[in-house]
DNA sequence: CTCTAACGCAACGAAGAGTTGCTTTAAGGG
DNA sequence: CCCTTAAAGCAACTCTTCGTTGCGTTAGAG
C-alpha cells in the first residue's frame, strides 16, 4: 500500500454540497424541521448518499451544526476593557438574534450531542476571547484575579436568557448597562 | 337554556388523567419524546379521546407545559434582601436543574406558542418575586430606583446559561457570588 | 327507562426515517 | 484508450408515528 488514498472519489465535493444544503435548511426552519428528503433535494444528491455519510437524520443536523460552530469571531481590541467588551457583546447580541444562532443555541437540547457541542462551542470561545482581559490587565484596567471566561460567561448570559426566554429585546442600552456592571465588578 | 353545562359529563376525570399522563411522559424523555399513544396508554385512555381534545400533538404537551408553569413558587421573606435573594436563586437552580425543567425550558424552541408560554412564566414570576426587592426598598437595603423585575432576571440568567450551555454545576458558592454581584450593584 | 354526549375500537391514509439490492457513472491506472 | 472499482443513483420496501373516520358501546342526566 503506497498512500492509502481510498476513499472519496467523487466525495469532497458532495460532502460540501450536502453540508451546505442542511445549513440552507436549517437557516430556513429550524433543526427540527429539517427533512433528510428536503436536503438531498436541495443538495442535488439522493438519499442513500446522504444515508452513507451519516447512519441517521441526527448525525446529519449535528455535523452541520458543528461545521457553523466554526466560525471564527474576531476578537475585539478597541484599547479600552469598556470598548473590547461592548463590541463583543453586540456580536454576541447579533449571534443569538439571528435565525441561524437561534437554530443552533436550541437545537436538540435533550440530546447530548447537541449539548456538548454547544459546551465546547462556548469554552472555546470563552477561552480565546478571554485575551482582551489579559490585555486589559495589563493596562492596569482590571484586578489581577479575574477569571476572563467566568466573566465573559456573566456577560452572556443576559443576553442569551433575553432573546431565548423572556423574548425581549437587546438594545444598545441593555448591553451597556450589562457592560457597566461588569466593569464596576472588576475595576481595581 | 338555564346554565348551559353541556360538555363534559365523564369529562373532568379524563382531562386530568391525560394531562398527568403527558407530565409524566415529558419528565421520563422529554417533550419531544411524548407519543400521543403512549399518553393513552399510559392514561388508560383511547387515542381517539386526545384527539377529540387536542387538535395535534403539540397542543396536548403545550397544555401540560402551561399547566406544569402554574405551580406557585414560594416567595422567600428572610428578612434581609441578601437572603430572600439567595433562597430564590437556590429555588431557580434547582427547577433549572430538574429534568422537567429542563424539559420545559428547552421545549420547541422554534413554537411560538411554546415561546410565548416561556415569556408569561418568567413575567409573572420576576413580577411576584418583586416584592423581594419593594421590601429591601422599605427596609433602606437597596436603591428606591431599583427595577425588580430586571433585578431578578440578571440573577436567574446565568444559573440558566450554565445549565442549558456551557453545561456547568451550579454550586453553592456560584449562587452566592452572583447575589453578592446583584447586592453591589443595587446597594445605596 | 330513555336519550345522548362521551368514550372505545379498529382500520386506515399520509409523511418521514431508514434499508436493500441492483444499476449506472466517473475517476484513475495501466 | 479501455478497464476496474468505488461512489453515486434509483426504486421499492419496512417501520414508526401522526392524525382521521365510521361506527359501536357506555354512562349519566332527566
Amino acid at each position: 500500500m503506497t498512500t492509502t488514498e481510498p476513499s472519496h472519489r467523487r466525495g469532497k465535493a458532495v460532502d460540501d454540497k450536502i453540508l451546505q444544503a442542511v445549513i440552507e435548511e436549517i437557516a430556513a426552519s429550524g433543526t427540527l424541521q429539517v427533512r433528510v428528503d428536503a436536503v438531498a433535494e436541495r443538495a442535488g444528491v439522493n438519499k442513500t448518499t446522504i444515508y452513507r455519510r451519516y447512519p441517521e437524520r441526527n448525525d446529519l443536523v449535528l455535523s452541520a451544526v458543528l461545521e457553523l460552530a466554526q466560525v471564527v469571531v474576531p476578537i475585539p481590541d478597541t484599547g479600552t476593557l469598556a470598548g473590547d467588551l461592548t463590541m463583543l457583546a453586540h456580536g454576541v447580541g447579533e449571534t443569538v438574534t439571528s435565525s441561524i444562532g437561534q437554530a443552533l443555541l436550541s437545537a436538540s437540547a435533550d440530546s447530548p450531542e447537541f449539548a456538548a457541542a454547544r459546551q465546547s462551542y462556548w469554552s472555546t470561545r470563552f477561552q480565546t476571547a478571554a485575551v482582551i482581559i489579559e490585555r486589559a490587565t495589563e493596562r492596569g484596567e482590571c484586578r489581577s484575579d479575574v477569571d476572563g471566561p467566568l466573566l465573559l460567561e456573566l456577560m452572556v448570559a443576559p443576553l442569551h436568557f433575553r432573546v431565548l426566554q423572556t423574548g425581549g429585546r437587546i438594545t444598545a442600552d441593555f448591553i451597556d448597562v450589562q457592560v457597566a456592571r461588569l466593569l464596576d465588578a472588576v475595576a481595581i
